[in-house]
DNA sequence: TTGTACGCGTTATCAC
DNA sequence: GTGATAACGCGTACAA
């Protein structure tokens, strides 16, 4: 694999190597005809400028970190997906890393995109996170960071966030509207503000509706599916079943869904569901599940333009957070049967 | 951000930038005391060695390039774990990059990679790929490459595959054994072996049993699950319903059991159908879903691992092609329902 | 065992 | 308009 460098083409066309490179990065100050006839050759000899030597020089890498929790739910990808339009467009590579909910992963992935020199970085905490010293301190050097959906408050850093307070209240209202009364809450871990926050848009909105709030109406589960199955089944063994759950997400209530169904109860006829954060399978599993859709994509791009900003504006920058608007997809899963007059 | 130097420890100690270096590539040239000194004034210092500049000198990235066609499945998400999982042990990058089902955003991909000097490339490719003469190229020159799952026969780099045949012709005859008689099968692209060889494995399967196998059972329909939905409602409104399909993936399984049961009709009583590649999503949807199940993680470790060997051999390396084994998950979906005596 | 000097490929700053 | 040269930070011959 021998690649070519502006050596040989100023040796090839009996110039010096300065002038190659102001041939390619013209500013005006080169005559046209030595620019072509440069142009020319270098593309025939198969010249690419080596990004590693330019990011030498620049003392940037042009290189961008993310880190996420994890890959397999659609919700990461998609904003990855988001953020990468952005990026790329501008000439920076997106390194991806997983932490797998695990902090201590979560801080390697960090050192290890500081050392790589990554211009930025663009992550959401773990649900294990407890000690964010490492981040703040980052932040506080001024070094580019943004966090979304999953952030970490003590860090005065950018944010992108979904007002999960305003959403977790329309969908309890939702279900309060439907004429359920008792109602439960699958919550998040508690250490992320995200699950502190839907918990409270779900007390919030019995408050509202003066439904009288028991500790016992907020279970705390997780994120995963098996954490849905687990609680499910606890409460059913425990004979303390609600009308309707609102879950932290999707995952969870696709656990709880399972649960239910195997141990013969109707949904939402029995127990009545409602996720948080859109899945493509909301749609396919039976009842069809209703959830709140979080603007996955956009999440993803305002993300990578904040981060923009803060790595172009050298120095004095000053965070932002940006929140971002859902919408609740009402299907079956949640809607109060009418008694039924035909038959 | 300002970044500490070999030039910085040396001045600092009243040494060589050449004895500070050989602290920290011990090759045992260097006095013990020198070393744990320099060694403890960097930590001091916050010292990093630059990257950058190390890529530089050694002409090598450490950075590996995949490229996916998507992220929204899990099915290469779970890849990509497994092929993180191996390379960042061994002190690499792994740069991800989508190409989106998009040949040109393929092309696009493969040469922002290798300007940015890569130490090779694990990639699928999209279901439009037609002319791989880049690829060709690229893998003749000795660059290495592997190729998983969605692999280009033309060239002759190393591959991961799963053995289509073997198992299109299992689930094939699965529903053979359940007593169906007229199964169709939904086929992904034909440009791609992967879908050539699940196709001939349900073709063979079906002569294998006897069955006149016509060309109406086979129908082109593509990976989405926006064709499992077209093809399937096709098939409906021309009343060209068989008693089974065997679907190329389970993302048009699930378009496909949309539209069935839109239509009135019940699976597997009216049609039985069958995926491949399982997701989590097969056992929450109703009625669960009959999948091969592909062994995803272990997938991209042995890319990874496939790669490594050809970045490490410099030179002469013979491609190799590994096939990993699978396995049927029988569920509702296709199990034929026994005549009920009981009622 | 340690120091000097050079090269990796690029761009910027001077001269000319 | 163009050429020579220094610098980015590191590792390695070679010399001491």
């Amino acid at each position: 694999m021998y690649h070519v460098t502006v050596k040989d083409i100023a040796r090839k066309l009996n110039v010096a190597v300065s002038t190659v490179s102001r041939a390619f990065n013209d500013k005006g100050e080169i005559k046209q005809e030595t620019r072509d006839l440069i142009l020319k050759t270098a593309a025939e000899m198969g010249y690419h400028p080596n990004p590693i030597a330019k990011k030498l020089f620049q003392q940037r890498s042009f290189n961008v970190g993310v880190i996420i929790p994890e890959f397999t739910n659609s919700f990461f990808p998609d904003v990855v997906t988001g953020i990468q339009e952005v990026l790329f467009k501008e000439g920076y590579q997106v390194l991806i890393m997983q932490s797998n909910e695990s902090a201590v992963n979560e801080l390697e992935n960090i050192k290890s995109l500081e050392s790589n020199m990554v211009d930025g970085i663009i992550l959401s905490i773990t649900s294990q996170t407890s000690n964010v010293d490492y981040l703040k301190k980052l932040n506080e050097q001024g070094f580019p960071l943004v966090m979304f959906n999953r952030v970490a408050d003590e860090v005065k850093a950018s944010q992108v966030v979904f007002d999960d307070y305003k959403w977790a209240f329309f969908a309890t209202e939702h279900l309060i509207y439907q004429g359920y009364k008792k109602i439960f809450h699958f919550s998040g871990p508690k250490a992320l503000s995200l699950s502190r926050n839907r918990m409270q848009g779900f007390v919030d909105a019995l408050k509202k509706h003066r439904i009288p709030v028991t500790p016992d109406m907020v279970i705390e589960t997780g994120f995963m599916m098996a954490d849905g199955e687990r609680i499910m089944q606890q409460q059913i063994d425990a004979h303390n079943l609600p009308e309707a759950i609102f879950c932290v997400n999707d995952t969870t209530a696709f656990g709880a869904m399972k649960k239910l169904k195997q141990n013969g109860y109707r949904i939402p006829a029995d127990v009545a569901l409602v996720g948080f954060t859109e899945n493509f399978v909301d749609e396919l599993v039976e009842p069809q599940l209703t959830s709140v859709a979080q603007p996955t994509f956009e999440i993803g791009r305002t993300a990578a333009r904040l981060l923009l900003e803060q790595i172009e504006s050298k120095g004095k920058f000053t965070p932002q957070t940006i929140v971002l608007n859902g919408r609740l997809n009402v299907r079956e899963s949640s809607v109060k049967l009418k008694p039924d007059y035909s038959s």
